[in-house]
Formats: C-alpha cells, sequence, structure tokens
DNA sequence: TCAGTAGTTTACCTATGGGTACAAAAAATG
DNA sequence: CATTTTTTGTACCCATAGGTAAACTACTGA
C-alpha cells in the first residue's frame, strides 16, 4: 500500500556506508549523503529519520558485509591455518595501501572517531571487534587440532593477539608510506606463532 | 614592542591540544577553542592564523610531551627489558581505561579521523609513530644486548611488532568495556619474546 | 611624548549543517 | 473512481562554523 520507494533500501544504506567509510561520521554531510544516494533531501530525512540512523545503519552493513568477508577469507581454502593467516593478513593490508582513499577499517575508524561519544557505534564496533576474535580463534583452534599450532597454546589469547594486530595494521594503513613496516609487522606476529 | 602577549602561547597551545585531543579534529569547534583558551575569537585567529594551525601546534606538541613520555617509560628503571616493557604497556592500558573520556592516543586518532586528507597531520602522525618504533627497537636491542633476548632475533621486526601491537591496544581502550581482553593481548605478546 | 608596533575586542559576515513543513504525486484498496 | 497511504520535491528554518575588519589598547624606543 502507498506509494512504492523509488529507491532500493538495501542499495542505498551501501552507498551511504561508501561515504562514511570514506569520510568519517563528522565530515560527512547531507549533502554528501543526497548526491552519493540521488535522492531529495526530504526524501532522505523521510526514510532514514536522521544522519545518525543511517550511519547506524551503514555501520551495521559494513559489520555484515566487509568484516564478514575477513573471515571467510580466514576460513574458505585448503591452505594450513598458518598460510591462511599470512595470505588473509597480506591481502589485507595490499588492500588497504591499494586504496586511493586509504580508507582502513570502518570499524577502527568509528572507534577512533567517536568512542564514548556514541555509545551505539561503540557498540556495534564492540560486536564485530568481538566477531573477528572469534574467527581468529576458531582458526587457531583449528591448527591446535590438525597438529600445526602446538596444543598448550590458548586460542583465545592468542587471537586476542591477532585481533590488535589487525586492528593496528588497519590504523597504520592510513597513513603508512609503504607496505615495508607492515610486511614485518606480519612477519613478526607469524613467526611467533 | 608592542603590546604584550596576555597569553602563555605554550600554555595555550597545550590548552588547545586538550581539546583537539578530546574531541578531534572535526568535532573541535572555534568556540570550544575560545572557551579552553579564555581568550577572545579574534585573538586566537590572530595569534593562530587558523583552526588548522592550531591543530598542527597541538599535534606537534603532543608529540613532545605524549610520545616522549612512552619512550621514557621504556628507558628508566633497572627493571628488566622485558619487565620494563610489560609495565609500560600495562601502564598505558590503565591510564587509557582509567580516562573517563577514553582520548586513546591522539596521534592514532588523527591517524583515523584525517589521513589521506591531511598530508600535515599524517606526516607528523608518521614521525611520531617512528619514534615510538625506534625506541621499541633500542630497547630489544638493549635486550639482546643483556642476553635477555635472543641474538639472533630481528630488532627491527620485534620493534614493529611492539609499535603496531600499540596502536592497537590504544584504539582498543576506546571502545573496550574492560582490561581483559587487553591484558591477554599484552600477555601474549610478551609471551612471544 | 609620541610614533610605531603588536595584541585585543567587538562586531560582523557568508556558507553550511542538520534538519522540518507542506503540498503534490503515485501507488493500493474497495 | 474515491480514498487512503506512503513517497517525493521544494521551500524554508535557525544555529553555528570558521573566519575577517576595524577600532581600541598597551607597550617600546627615539
Amino acid at each position: 500500500m502507498g506509494r512504492p520507494k523509488q529507491f532500493d533500501p538495501e542499495t542505498a544504506v551501501e552507498q551511504a556506508m561508501q561515504v562514511f567509510w570514506r569520510k568519517g561520521y563528522g565530515d560527512t554531510t547531507p549533502q554528501d549523503l543526497v548526491d552519493a544516494l540521488g535522492m531529495g533531501k526530504g526524501s532522505l530525512y523521510h526514510a532514514f529519520g536522521s544522519k545518525h540512523g543511517l550511519f547506524e545503519l551503514s555501520l551495521r552493513h559494513y559489520g555484515d558485509t566487509q568484516a564478514k568477508a575477513l573471515t571467510d577469507l580466514l576460513t574458505e581454502g585448503d591452505d594450513s591455518v598458518k598460510e591462511r593467516l599470512r595470505k588473509g593478513l597480506e591481502l589485507l593490508v595490499e588492500m588497504d595501501l591499494a586504496d586511493p582513499d586509504r580508507r582502513g577499517c570502518m570499524a577502527v575508524n568509528t572507534a577512533a572517531e567517536l568512542a564514548v561519544a556514541d555509545e551505539t557505534a561503540s557498540t556495534l564496533v564492540r560486536g564485530m571487534f568481538a566477531r573477528t576474535e572469534g574467527a581468529f580463534q576458531a582458526l587457531i583452534e583449528e591448527g591446535k587440532r590438525s597438529g600445526e599450532i602446538a596444543p598448550d597454546r590458548d586460542a583465545a589469547t592468542i587471537a586476542s593477539l591477532l585481533l590488535n594486530t589487525t586492528i593496528g595494521l588497519r590504523v597504520t594503513a592510513r597513513v603508512a608510506d609503504g607496505p615495508d613496516g607492515m610486511r614485518r609487522t606480519i612477519r613478526a606476529v607469524l613467526d611467533l606463532l
């Protein structure tokens, strides 16, 4: 009933996510969103309520797509655990550095930009971090089962190290002037497993 | 000659730094600065030229004070190298979590907020990261000399791991709901040395 | 003491941020 | 069709961002 929307809500959120990812929350203006989504401002506010509401949807969407991409990357393929880990981290770094906008990770950027000032955003970010950490932990456990990783290592501890490493790499990707430092970081952490 | 300033420029920059650190660049308004520095807006712009100019001074000041504090922490005391490292990282986490504003690290936050969009800021951040990495490297080398760390380990590689770990911790400190995860991260990285 | 110099105050300015209000338009229902 | 429901476009709104202009004030050296 009623007039049907002229835009696809999922597409719109995806487009909004791209803008927020590139510019951050504070630096994104209603005009930026209007331009990116190709709809009138009235329409936009009617559909999404507020800039913050749309940001929240965008951040959720980011978690559902990008964060998932990492966990998929770690899970699929028949390489060994360490090899998947190495490939996953290196691909991440390559992608981050190849991006001309150097957007890094939207969850990390959101943590740095909003944090305490935006409890909703923080909660979403914590959730994404936890999910990634869980994926790392599962991977380490798989490595222990396959005998690739010593059985006395604590998977949760290693997972927190890997999550932290990833976060660090994605911040670094925003300002690094080359891949060398980050490659060394990856090597360092993998050597220690 | 001319009328003497009614404010101490260093104090003013310190106060501006506090504001930028807490709120980030984009979310800091001229009014915030006027309130914090206790001077008129005209005066402020006369003295510092622009918001961005004052930010640059603030970021430099941050590097000269806070970043230095970390390297001092790692250098002083007669604990063993690993012990200084452990104490240093744990103190960092404690301080970050004890801060009600959860400001984390201004350099890290700046990387996440501005990055490519602000070449000046990025350069300053890179410099601070490099300085911290250098301090870690010196520490590792000291550990190798004292026999505490195996001589076949590459100090630069370990230093990049430690820098990256620190960056990750300081992002996490912005959103973490407790110290547990971060403590595990520290344990994980130290166990591996 | 008075010219020159630098800092301060107050007033002002334009553009934009982040919306809201309202009417017109386009469907679904009966 | 007429009605109802939803979407859309246009117009409008106020506060603030980020700064500038001009007058005023306090010092210095000659």
